[in-house]
DNA sequence: CGCGGCTTTGATGTTCATCAAGTAAAGTGG
DNA sequence: CCACTTTACTTGATGAACATCAAAGCCGCG
């Protein structure tokens, strides 16, 4: 390639102010920075927009920028699970990118989001030859999946009211960081996200209204007793 | 390849007849393979035997040369359950092993077991300078939690009948590419793979052998009737 | 407007866990 | 090797947890 006045390569692609460069970028070589500078792609979606769909061939590395978006697969029965939801700068890709050539879920903004895709070609032929970076790729997705696996085998031990509990802290501990917060998915999703009915889900959540656990409006949640919904989360 | 005096050090070693060598040490330099070859550390282990434990430091990066592991953790209610149980060349080492400090479950053998451990340091530094290993590694760890994470959404949404019949084919197809069997695990490690209780799963164990779906003698499972067995386990 | 999707509550039935009790098998120490 | 203990296995009865069905209010959107 060419060489451009370094500055204004990197200013113009933004790739210098990305806070997910120090997060595993840190180990790049100019040429490489460089080179993914050129390559990637911003994208915008708006709330409910798709980013891929399952079945979808895999053509990008995609990270979530900014925004909030689902992880969800369509079962045989085609019904709807909600594998995770992803916050800035997690990887949004994780689930056979490297192994497979068709998305096997698929990605929707729950929020306006911006996400940047990198070609699967080039960051796969730059992990080829940056160990460094193959292996925080390696670290990241690792942490992302085993964190799944841990949550959904948590969940699955605990009766409905637990796992409510469990993920309304969740979102108060992991994405808002507050006690109060509007949640990002309806209550359909909310079951498909933890294995069980819609009803089920309004029912306990109207029951931790009446036990003045939490205080809802319509999709705001603020957590009134933490100390009492931890203990249900744990088992109480 | 290069029929080099070499040879009897790699020989000495047995490294040159393991299967895993193709597998993914294919790219491996000379130094390299000489390297692991002169840290690995093969183990064995009887039938019941802990390969390690639960909060054990993660010191080895290991992998299943024969034999048949159970990997599962202690909830917080001290209950077991099964992760999922690993085969001939899978690893054994997959969650958490490059990203934290201990292991967040245990390993005990099924059957007489041998395992292959190099030192985590040692690998991490290996794949540090090879990126072809650390993107190897990368992929074989990726597929492996991967299909933990869909086989468990699988059985989530299944009935208790449909979760025993899918545990049913998988021992059939992919651990021993046979209908007839020993089943290497108790009912009540079965209970705890697929979250549901012991006497459960021998009653639905029981209905299948009246349904003439399956012979049941002990430990020894037959598959007679693979076509509604299938399709229960797709639901039906 | 009215339509479809989301939400809510109640009533009903099914699935499943729990409890109990007995048999078989497998490990243990004298 | 046998008595002993423990662990695994099995079946039935019961009740609790949960899904399903039904009906009505709500909200956003074309």
């Amino acid at each position: 390639m060419d060489k451009n006045p370094e500055n204004k390569v990197l200013l113009s692609c933004s790739c210098e102010n990305c806070e997910l460069k120090s997060l595993f970028f840190n180990h790049f070589e100019k040429a490489e920075l460089d080179k993914i500078c050129s390559d990637k792609i911003e994208r915008t979606y708006k709330k409910g927009q798709t980013i891929f769909k399952q079945g979808d061939e895999i053509k990008d590395f995609i990270y979530l920028k900014s925004g909030l978006v689902k992880l969800f697969r369509q079962t045989e029965n085609n019904k709807e699970q909600i594998i995770a939801i992803a916050k800035p700068l997690d990887f949004v890709s994780i689930l056979g990118v490297f192994s497979t050539k068709f998305f096997s879920y698929s990605v929707t903004a729950l929020e306006e989001s911006v996400t940047c895709s990198i070609d699967i070609k080039t960051i796969t032929e730059l992990a080829l030859s940056s160990s460094h970076l193959a292996f925080n790729i390696l670290e990241k997705i690792s942490s992302t999946t085993d964190r799944i696996i841990i949550d959904m085998m948590n969940i699955r031990e605990k009766h409905l009211r637990g796992r409510i509990a469990v993920i309304l802290l969740q979102f108060a501990e992991n994405i808002y960081q507050k006690n109060e917060f509007e949640l990002p998915i309806s209550r359909k999703e909310l079951a498909e996200y933890i294995g069980m009915t819609t009803e089920n889900v309004i029912r306990i959540l109207s029951e931790f209204r009446k036990d003045k656990l939490i205080k809802i409006n319509g999709k705001g949640i603020e957590i009134s007793d933490y100390l009492r919904l931890k203990q249900i989360a744990d088992f109480g």
